[in-house]
DNA sequence: AGTTGAACCGAAAGCGTTTTCGGTTGACAC
DNA sequence: GTGTCAACCGAAAACGCTTTCGGTTCAACT
């Protein structure tokens, strides 16, 4: 009944030395071809499965990577977690590593966490999100000498690992989305700017008009923040201006629906007297009337990458600064971005009954 | 420069022995409280932190739980992740636990991981979600004896540990509430019934209907894939029937937004000709037009419970089958759900404005 | 004065691996 | 035959902690 495991039983079964043993199941080459084989068949056989912590103890590897949870500010964090840590855990499964989640409560507990694995050393690597433009975690990761790859860079991101959504690109891009459709009043509705992403969705916004020939409209940078109240707030003060935009690049879905919303409360409709386009490809946008225009990214592969990249990092196969990467947003072409409105202000019904022809929102 | 870590470092500074070090730093009551007061300090002053694997190794516990991800079905999973995980982890590291992530990738991936933490034990319990009705993980975790905790019920459940939201309770409530308004005819819109939650939901609506004094209506009872197509084209057969509903019954938010759809489509108006309230108290379905009735959960909670639970469970402080807890949904109240529609038919434009002005759509 | 028994602490045996360092073979060349 | 070099394998020392089992000491009872 008490089967005693280990290296062990499988050894006295072979007439072999448990060092023999582990040596052959490690696959190193001062063990016979042979043996290897019988050994592994008895460890098929008697379901041997190595003691991880005998094994980390010994070895001095912890095999282990953690996430850190962004702090939960708000519901945007929910969209991306599943994705991107089933990404993580497929890809660190595959290699045998396990993926540890860290929640801190405060930046001050986030420290104390940081510090806790430098010195126990039960993780080897982290991964972290949400970065802010001046993020001090990077300095303190780099102090603590802890291996970590960010998802998002930072002003003090330069000589760390990160991998990003070119959130810049992406907003030049749906710029001159805007502007090949014929729009010249672009306007933007961007995110608290302590988030990096923020930044450079702005930084898109601006690059974008002037590929395109356009120039910034004084009163068209809006900043709010990542809500729907935000950006309903953000768009009244864009319709409030004496030249109201025709066109908004908005910094999240959640923000465009708020724009969306206060666009309708103005007696317009989104995608028709003033087009629209948001960033994170919800799904929910989707059923939105008229369905949102948005950009996605790549979440499960992003969350693969990044274990890939902390692992070279964490087993000295890399430099944290040879692991940089750039993924890059696509268009998801829906219903709030159109052409300029050209006809003359007409009722309302007439907007909508062509506008759903085209999109097919709520409305019928 | 290399200070060597450990007891040892520790141990020698006071003169004390190793053990002795150890049994002052976890607590045991033949240490004296002076030793254990300086021990202490000294432990503090060195930054000392104990190696996890080690620790593990001696004590033969893995102080870790794992969380399995359900398998990446569509894009529900997502919303709950986020709060869910946050929860476990937080009252996990107030115990000095850790989470662990798993995500198979297939029901033969699951097996194949549950197998090897059964023999490996580096995972001391299990918590899983998304449970069926005929859920062979049950059987499986138990002839493992793998101890686990189910977010959710199931068939199987009877003797092992779970939480779940009292799903039949919430749509006893959510029935009656409809009846309560003057609703007669209230039909269901309901999952797979290979769910246990789809189930009991359904469940839930019929007993409320009963208590209501109201009969099943043939037909009424319709069931669906959890999607937004799934429940569009669910209300589109009931609003086909010789007598529709007045009022549905939702087993989700994203069916119930579904349902929306058609019966838009069919030229009526949520919430005034025919009533709905989904489930999930998604954040998105307050910005809709009108603004989704629904019902709420409370995930971080239940996250924090889970782990709870399964800690005592593993260390044997409490049995399986004592460890099974129902959660209270709770209803949100918003703008789908309104007596019956007693006016004689008249042109969309006037319900617009009606509802409008009491709820608050995307319509102005 | 002898006995008892808390109250404290140390020695040492693990826990199940990995890994270094030799040691034993046999083949092959000289 | 002696020497040499691979090719294989075993002994034993870590790895850093927990925990059992005694062993002192000293106050408090007989």
């Amino acid at each position: 009944m008490e089967e005693p495991k280990g290296l062990k039983v499988i050894a006295e079964r072979l007439n072999l030395s448990e060092s023999t043993v582990s040596r052959a199941l490690n696959d190193y080459r001062d063990i016979s071809a042979r043996t290897k084989a019988r050994v592994r068949d008895v460890a098929e056989e008697l379901g041997y499965e190595p003691n991880t912590h005998a094994r980390r103890l010994a070895s001095g590897k912890s095999d282990t990577i953690g996430y850190v949870l962004p702090k939960q500010d708000g519901q945007l964090t929910e969209t991306f977690l599943g994705e991107l840590m089933a990404g993580m855990a497929k890809t660190l499964a595959g290699c045998g590593w396990d993926l540890m989640v860290l929640a801190p409560q405060s930046p001050e507990d986030e420290l104390a966490i940081f510090k806790k694995i430098a010195r126990a050393r039960h993780v080897s690597g982290l991964i972290i999100s949400r970065t802010y433009i001046d993020d001090p975690r990077f300095r303190i990761l780099q102090d603590l000498k802890i291996p970590f790859v960010s998802h998002g860079r930072s002003n003090e991101s330069a000589n760390s690992a990160w991998l990003d959504v070119d959130n810049e690109l992406a907003f030049v891009e749906m710029t001159s989305y805007l502007a090949s459709l014929g729009h010249r009043r672009i306007a933007h509705i961007g995110g608290a700017p302590v988030y990096n992403f923020a930044r450079q969705r702005a930084d898109g916004w601006k690059r974008g008009l002037k590929d395109s020939g356009l120039k910034e409209v004084a009163g068209y940078a809006e900043s709010t923040e990542l809500s729907f109240e935000g950006g309903n707030a953000a768009m009244k003060r864009l319709l409030a201006l004496d030249e109201p935009p025709t066109a908004v690049c908005c910094v999240s879905d959640v923000v465009a629906i708020g724009a969306m919303r206060a666009i309708r409360d103005a007696g317009y409709l989104p995608g028709r007297e003033i087009s629209l386009v948001g960033y994170d490809g919800l799904e929910i946008g989707s059923l939105l009337d008229p369905p949102l225009t948005t950009m996605s990214q790549p979440l499960q592969s992003a969350g693969s990458r990044l274990a890939e990249m902390l692992i070279t990092i964490v087993e000295g196969k890399s430099m944290p600064a040879d692991n940089q990467e750039l993924f890059r947003a696509s268009l998801v072409r829906r219903g709030t971005a159109n052409p300029p409105f050209e006809g003359v202000p007409e009722g309302r019904e007439k907007h909508r009954q062509s506008i759903n022809s085209n999109v097919g929102g709520f409305e019928s």
